[in-house]
DNA sequence: GATCTGGATTTAGTAAAGGAACTTAGCTAT
DNA sequence: ATAGCTAAGTTCCTTTACTAAATCCAGATC
């Protein structure tokens, strides 16, 4: 569906959707995810049109979040698997099924389950403070300026930022989520 | 063109992609977090086609993930905030950013900071059990078939998949990254 | 009364999705 | 021996969605 390339925004968000935010793209991941790793496996799972899953799984490649690996079954044929850049993608994955598994599910409960090979139990995404260690609710949360911050796509929001130690901005930074009021 | 439906998948990652996951869609949201809340300044800001954003705008209001709320500026004006639906999502957004952070970061370092409000510290998506409460590795996490799983689009794994106490399934789940050989 | 502004809608051309048939090359069942 | 099967695509065609640019509209401002 893209035509408007994210690459060149100053938006990490932006620039994730560049390589696995097309349509298709994170199912064909998580399909990876889950051992399902040989094309006509993949296409017949999600019932992705051919050319369309040709055209995703060289995109993935070619950005080095899965690798094409011959193997042999007869003639050689090949798998896509996850590279560590691809694995690394769970995070992001989880936390997207958690939201579906919240508020789009249906009387039946959720599809999957994912769980800790340790003690079984269920694994959530949630947003973690890397000082104090602490799970943080969406209204602790502020946005800041960046080293990489720049003037372009996606950041008329930077005049609302407050930025870094050298540089100007407003005295309070912006919060994520709005105060209740 | 008339792309795929992924609501009637038995996967909250597609139902959650038929959502939210539209090109745009995240970055639009990424705006409404950020406090860029008006048509305007959102197309300004994205460079998206107005046409897009009207689409996606009512898309979003149609799931409940954004309100269109009206203000006064001489005659009625709509602003678009994020319900808490859409705030919950804000999770996803910062994982997909943290990805992006780490694999597609320029020299310049990474263009927007996200700190926690008491501490200061840096804030990060990580996968967490909900069991020990520790944050896990995604080498240590494995997939079972939930009550909603059913025979369908984006299942093929099933088979893969343990299931819950009382229906067959593999002796061993399905580690959802696999471990070096 | 002309222009500006916010919030869209319309129009028109192009790029991409969807669906189905076709290709290739080794293996297998008749 | 040949017909069929399989995996991994590729080709072709139609339909739809995306992009860009122009237009609309009503109140505010010059």
């Amino acid at each position: 569906m893209q035509r408007t390339s994210f690459s060149d925004f100053a938006c990490s968000v932006a620039r994730t959707l560049d390589v696995v935010g097309e349509w298709w793209s994170p199912l064909i991941l998580r399909d990876a995810f889950l051992g399902v790793t040989r094309f006509d496996n993949i296409q017949k799972d999600l019932g992705i049109p051919r050319k369309v899953l040709a055209e995703r799984l060289a995109t993935l490649v070619e950005h080095g979040v899965l690798e094409r690996t011959p193997y042999r079954d007869g003639r050689v044929r090949y798998e896509y698997h996850l590279t560590e850049k691809g694995r690394d993608f769970l995070t992001a994955l989880i936390a997207l099924m958690n939201w579906g598994d919240r508020w789009l599910t249906g009387p039946k409960g959720v599809p999957l389950n994912v769980t800790h090979s340790g003690c079984g139990g269920n694994v959530e995404a949630h947003m973690i403070c890397k000082c104090c260690g602490e799970a943080v609710a969406n209204d602790v949360i502020e946005g800041q300026a960046g080293p990489g911050a720049r003037i372009g796509k996606g950041t008329a929001v930077l005049g609302r930022l407050r930025h870094g130690p050298t540089k100007k901005g407003p005295e309070k930074p912006t919060p994520l989520v709005e105060t209740k009021s």
